[in-house]
DNA sequence: CTTGACTCTATACGTAGGTATAGGGTTTAA
DNA sequence: TTAAACCCTATACCTACGTATAGAGTCAAG
């Protein structure tokens, strides 16, 4: 099939499939003699899992390395369960980065609402660097 | 001061002070003749804010929005306090979207590690489309 | 055989917030 | 007065993941 058909399957955008490419994680299967890219169905078995992975949270550099991955192999295992708890460790520190953002930003706009209410603002106060 | 010591005293690198300057968040006090920039201590209390801010999430929009705030007005106040709202607003919804993709990365893990230990791998099952 | 849809390459642009470099001029202290 | 340390502008580059455009060539249906 052509760029169009596949991109159009698998619902991303031409330029997208072409940039795969550069990159290196999604190749055409040959090419014809005008340049026209041409792709199978693994190609779009390719692209779906490429998609899927991004919705896992996945880079396109790990992606790279999941997809050389043999599906039955215990070291292959190993490494997608590796680079899945990396994945894990990674959300794990940027959600306690937000709960801790978003308690402080709570807490000054309570005091905000509820504190006295002339005067300045707590939080444009905290931003001038009172603590 | 010249640009090398408020930068300095803010620890941040020169070309963020120009480069705030260019964004039309941190304007030198004056010019000198050479075209040195000088700065006073307002500059660096306004740079201060500036990265305060930046630690409560907001970005340099935002934050050229609340330079621009009274402190003790009440409009103000409620200026702030409106985008630190919006600010918890979007943390929560981005800690909401990274828990689902933390327990779904975890129930994988789990998979690979307590099912069976031959067959393929769970994890790259899923990304080659087993629901 | 034409024409509209498709594809090609190359290059630039977008986000957000900077950082790096080149090639030059200025300041300041010894 | 000279040398180190500093500053200037302009431009390009960085991440990560694409998207947009221009100008040209190709394909397929009618």
């Amino acid at each position: 099939m052509k760029i169009g058909i596949l991109a159009r399957q698998a619902n991303v955008n031409i330029q997208t499939v072409r940039y795969y490419e550069k990159i290196g994680i999604l190749k055409p299967t040959l090419r014809r003699e005008s340049g026209y890219r041409v792709y199978d169905s693994a190609s779009l078995d390719r692209l779906l899992f490429i998609k899927r992975a991004q919705e896992l949270g996945f880079t396109l550099t790990d992606i790279k390395e999941l997809l050389s991955l043999q599906f039955s192999s215990p070291a292959s295992r190993e490494r997608a369960r590796g680079k899945a708890k990396e994945r894990v460790a990674d959300i794990r520190q940027k959600i306690d980065y937000l709960e801790k953002l978003e308690a402080t930003l709570k807490k000054l706009i309570r005091d905000c609402e509820h504190g006295a209410k002339t005067g300045p603002c707590p939080i444009l106060k905290r931003m001038a660097g009172a603590q």
